[in-house]
DNA sequence: GCCAACGTTGGC
DNA sequence: GCCAACGTTGGC
């Protein structure tokens, strides 16, 4: 499956996950629905568009591979990450990440007008009005629209 | 298990 | 900084 997740760039950038030689652990998600697609449905080798968010350029930055999947998030057992949950155990642990891979970054960012001006995407659950999801599907008629459209 | 209050997200 | 949307919390 396609996939589209959101961070904000002084978190981690597309910029970011292209200097990490060894991936990027994809991690703090805090949001059941969220969880359950890195738990159950995010397979290897799968494509995910990054998204900015709450930044300067929102948009569209660029693309990653997944090669690791349903893994713990580390975050979740480090009392100094703001991700922290005292719940989670060794043995018993309730946030799931993944890790993905640089595959490349747009030339231009792809912004929500320029994804909206696209009458066949307009189902994209990104473009939703108070949509909150960080980690969400995309079909693969959306990623090839996209990807596309950084072409052009 | 309902639902109001509250907190967070995130585009503008 | 505003505010709409929506998830979460907690009293009942």
């Amino acid at each position: 499956m396609a996939w589209l997740f959101k961070t904000e760039p002084n978190e981690c950038s597309i910029d970011d996950i292209a200097a990490a030689k060894t991936g990027v652990i994809w991690e703090g998600v805090r949001n059941y629905q969220a969880r359950n697609f890195l738990r159950d449905q995010v397979q290897n080798g799968d494509l995910v568009l990054i998204h900015h968010s709450s930044c300067k350029q929102i948009g569209l930055a660029g693309l990653a591979k997944v090669t690791a999947t349903a893994i713990a998030d580390p975050s979740q057992f480090q009392p100094e990450s703001p991700y922290y949950d005292a719940k989670a155990s060794a043995e018993r642990w309730p946030w799931y990440a993944v890790k993905v891979e640089f595959v490349e970054k747009f030339k231009k960012i792809i912004t929500l007008t320029d994804l909206r001006n696209q009458t066949a995407l307009a189902d994209m659950q990104l473009l939703r009005k108070g949509n909150r999801l960080s980690v969400m599907p995309l079909t693969k008629q959306e990623m090839d629209l996209v990807l596309f459209l950084t072409k052009a």
